[in-house]
RNA sequence: GCGGACGUGGCGGAAUUGGUAGACGCAAGGGACUUAAAAUCCCUCGAUCUCUGAUCGUACGGGUUCGAUUCCCGUCGUCCGCACCA
């Protein structure tokens, strides 16, 4: 019987047809199953799906399937991150109203999705910029300015004169914008921020708990919380230098206080105030502040800069000598905004201050030496030693180890006095800054505050809300357009009824993804959250994205997730238990020409050619040979992308799934390439005939497991496939799973054309039948469709997505006999067959029986026989 | 500079965490079917040699062990994060 081949255009959207009609994938807040919730971050609304979201999402939709088929009541469900940028530049190029281009892109990705067969809850989908969304971010915002988690305050900040907004860091390429190209100023603005430093300690200290987190991401994280142990220390200024008005002590942060009998100098940051103070009568002072400040900040600059500094002439008294007192700089390498914007500088101990010392011609003490060194001999020329040892040179800290003598100076310094303060005292300081959250841009959740002359900030009454966006915006010029609009910014002070005016600012658009996942629980709800919903459904049980999101967004979440908690709104502190970052998709690049003449080319304007082994790529328009580059991220501007429809159309959307998840493991990057993805294709077909030549002849057969014979071998092939793949799944190891899959398929060709072709027993058919069964559920969380497909030409009457998963019985997926390598000295030398259960003594006595082993032995007994049981044997001779 | 990860056939990658290195897939080569092609099926596929077998082989050099891709030390290379953080 000729099979026809299988057809995805038709059969994929019937099936999806079939199961949005039961709404299989709609999660019920009250279903009484154990809950699992599987997300992936949602996606930006650019307006076309990209292959590296389709990997993410076709991972998350394993998982969700995986899950729904072993009985647990599954969310997965799907937003957009609307809000952002690249709407208000659509605005302006192409003057589009932000809202309409924004739902127009969201419209058309939402098609593009639906294509790919995702078991995901469409009913509960939203978009950040829906007022509904919105209304209670401004909710949360104002619950948490009620605890106090908000606060205002002034802050430097990256900003483009020409399109007079400020920048994020990561706009900011060689010190200018990345659109304007204008050089980009430091200013400082009253912007409003998110307490997040209040968590500093909890943030770093709970990431032990999340043990289903990369290690990587964890580490990241506390990097990034830069949690350091030190003193503050206080040091009279001394009335010998230069003295400044109302000034008698400067403030300096140091984790290694047991180096202060190594003090050459002090150094502040050009903005310090002692600075500024005293660069008000000199002029060369005010010149250097003035460089220094505009020293380019890109990584390049930062490497070369030489650090240079400039004597204020003031001078500062040592802690634990009246005598001594060393000079004050202004420095480069200080920066304002860590510690106190001040620091002692140790040339010995530390390799800035080192440089720093050498070019100013000031004293280097060696104060902390290696253990075993000759304290005669020892010096420091040009390399500072930071290791641990015995401190030198340093009064009554000599002989001790370095963290004795910092706790020796924090403890003398805390008793001494200045000025009724103590000198010193010990300080945890965080790298971690507040979440500057103001945006003063139109495509953001508004801030919800009213300004009064008279009552100053006021927060806008929850019964006011939403403040929403104006429709009526003029793009025409750079600049914040709320600011300009004729009349949306003034209202009424909420507290003294007179004339007022609204905060223009906008939120960070990642306060929108900071919550997203907890008003997924019940997206109707009144109030942010209907706590009853989250505190079941959190946290989600396994949240998939991409590694760049591994510090701000994440960290963001887990902050706000605690700010919930205070506000009542959620329960729990950690939003995600488990987390998988997964790789991207990448492809060669193409190049013909060279310099500036050279073009990228599209995978799909080369052909590929092989000859004599070497890959070579030719344009097909001009047969022009092109350049095969390395595989790299997939861009626009190198034109090495593959969309998602270049597959789907041709190949339908199993393959596309089945491709992305095979090979390589999901955390690496996947190389996309036309042969896998034909091969891939290549196995639906094989499984369709597969599973359509044997359909007829196994159709009215009863599944029945063998342990015997032929049948035996299919039963035991299908049963330990499905213990495996479920692990692999559970382990998101998707690659191991297609490969026990392809393993399945191929231990299941002979049986299957037998039982075809009739020449099948009872007990064959019957285990056949079953194993066709298994094959089919295992496909299915990969590839739904054509298992439906199989599903019902198998004569099924229900649907694959809504059956359990099968369960696999034990004692078939162990061996009776098993074959245990025999090694010689540690060299595989034969194999041995034997009852599984046989006794160490029976092993070995076979073992020694062997002709290879007597051969190796000469007849002499081996000196140890090592027999590690179900696994291997050793016989040392 | 600091911190981290990784390095296995022509390629993507497996290896139950100290126990048969190279599962599975891709590519390549050979064959069958066909008038021919596509599709499909079968076989080969780490290297070398004195080729029914043996030796070498998981970046390189050492070490621990009966046994190391796996653990330890050093070197080289690739990638990622942070960065005048005091």
């Amino acid at each position: 019987m000729a099979t026809e081949r299988y057809n995805p255009r038709a059969s994929e959207p019937k099936w999806q047809k079939a199961w949005d009609a039961k709404k299989l994938f709609e999660a019920d807040n009250d279903d009484p199953r154990p809950k699992y919730y599987v997300l992936e971050m949602f996606p930006y609304p650019s307006g076309r799906i990209h292959i590296g979201h389709t990997r993410n999402y076709t991972m998350g939709d394993v998982v969700a399937r995986y899950k729904r088929a072993k009985g647990f009541n599954v969310l997965h469900p799907m937003g957009w991150d609307a809000f952002g940028m690249p709407a208000e530049n659509a605005a302006m190029q192409n003057k589009v109203h932000p809202k309409a281009w924004t739902y127009q892109n969201i419209a058309a990705m939402r098609e593009q999705l639906k294509v790919m067969g995702l078991s995901l809850d469409w009913a509960r989908e939203f978009a950040t910029c829906d007022v509904d969304y919105y209304h209670r971010q401004q909710m949360l915002f104002l619950d948490f300015v009620e605890k106090g988690l908000v606060t205002r305050k002034s802050s430097k900040v990256n900003w483009d004169p020409e399109d007079m907004t400020v920048l994020a860091n990561e706009q900011v390429i060689d010190g200018r914008g990345w659109r304007s190209g204008a050089l980009v100023e430091q200013r400082e603005l009253t912007q409003w921020f998110f307490k997040i430093t209040d968590y500093a300690q909890d943030l770093l200290d709970s990431l032990e708990g999340l043990d289903e987190w990369p290690e990587k991401v964890k580490l990241m994280q506390a990097n990034w919380i830069g949690r350091s142990e030190g003193l503050l220390i206080r040091w009279p200024l001394a009335t010998t230098g230069k003295v400044i008005d109302g000034e008698d002590e400067l403030e300096v942060y140091t984790t290694r206080p047991d180096t202060i009998f190594g003090a050459s100098f002090m150094a502040v940051a050009a903005d310090h105030p002692l600075a500024k103070k005293a660069a008000e009568d000199n002029p060369a002072l005010a010149k250097f502040i003035d460089e220094v400040r505009h020293m380019g900040t890109s990584v390049a600059a930062l490497e070369t800069a030489e650090k240079k500094g400039f004597d204020t002439g003031i001078r500062v008294v040592h802690p634990f000598d009246a005598n001594w007192t060393l000079p004050v700089y202004v420095a480069n390498f200080v920066v304002m905004e860590y510690g106190t914007g001040a620091i002692f500088g140790c040339p010995s101990g530390d390799q800035r201050d080192l440089d720093f010392a050498n070019r100013y011609g000031l004293p280097v003490i060696p104060v902390v030496m290696p253990e075993g060194e000759n304290q005669g001999s020892f010096q420091i020329i040009d390399e500072a030693y930071v290791g641990d040892g015995v401190m030198i040179n340093s009064r009554f800290l000599d002989g001790m180890k370095p963290d004795q003598a910092f706790d020796e100076v924090a403890k003398l310094l805390e008793q001494k006095t200045l000025g009724n303060r103590p000198m010193a005292e010990r300080k945890v300081n965080f790298r971690l800054r507040d979440w500057g959250i103001s945006r003063q841009r139109y495509w953001g959740c508004p801030i919800p505050m009213i300004h009064c002359e008279d009552c100053g900030v006021v927060p806008v009454p929850k019964a006011d809300l939403p403040v929403r966006l104006p429709d009526d915006i003029e793009f025409d010029r750079p600049g914040n357009p709320l600011d300009r609009h004729p009349t949306w910014r003034h209202v009424k002070c909420p507290q003294c009824g007179k004339h007022g005016r609204r905060e223009t600012d906008t939120m960070d658009t990642f306060v929108d993804s900071s919550w997203y996942f907890a008003r997924f629980t019940a997206p109707w709800a009144n109030d942010p959250t209907d706590p009853k919903a989250a505190t079941e459904w959190l946290p989600v049980d396994q949240y998939i994205g991409g590694i760049e999101h591994a510090i701000l967004h994440l960290l963001y979440s887990r902050f706000f997730t605690r700010a919930m908690r205070e506000t009542g709104h959620v329960d729990l502190a950690e939003p995600f238990r488990g987390l998988f970052t997964q790789g991207m998709v990448v492809h060669e690049t193409y190049r013909v020409g060279s310099g500036s003449n050279s073009r990228w080319l599209a995978p799909s304007e080369v052909r590929l050619e092989d000859v004599d082994g070497k890959r070579r790529a030719i344009e097909i328009a001009t047969g022009e040979e092109a350049v095969i580059g390395p595989l790299e991220k997939m861009s626009k501007s190198k034109k090495n992308t593959v969309s998602p429809e270049e597959i789907t159309d041709g190949y339908g959307a199993d393959t596309a799934r089945w491709f992305m998840l095979s090979d390589s493991p999901p955390e690496r990057d996947v190389e996309w390439t036309d042969e896998g993805a034909a091969g891939a294709h290549r196995f639906i077909q094989r499984i369709w005939r597969l599973v359509s030549t044997a359909a007829e002849s196994l159709a009215g057969i009863k599944p029945a497991a063998a342990k015997q014979g032929e049948a035996g071998t299919v039963s035991k092939a299908a049963h330990k496939a499905l213990k495996s793949v479920g692990e692999d799944i559970e382990k998101l190891a998707f690659n191991r799973a297609i490969a026990r899959i392809y393993e399945l398929a191929n231990a299941l060709t002979t049986p299957l054309n037998e039982a075809a072709a009739g020449k099948a027993d009872p007990a064959l058919q019957a285990a056949c039948r079953q194993a066709v069964d298994i094959l089919v559920h295992l496909i299915a969380p990969v590839m739904p469709h054509l298992a439906e497909e199989c599903w019902q030409t198998l004569g099924g009457t229900d649907l694959v997505a809504e059956r359990p998963w099968p369960v696999y019985d034990p004692s078939l997926v162990v061996d009776s006999e098993i074959v245990l390598p025999v090694q010689v000295n540690g060299k595989k030398r034969g194999d041995l067959t034997i009852a599984r259960d046989a006794d160490q003594g029976a092993v070995e006595k076979a073992v020694l029986a062997l002709d290879f082993v007597q051969k190796a032995l000469e007849g002499k007994a081996p000196r140890k026989v090592i027999i590690v049981p179900q696994r291997i044997v050793n016989v040392v001779a």
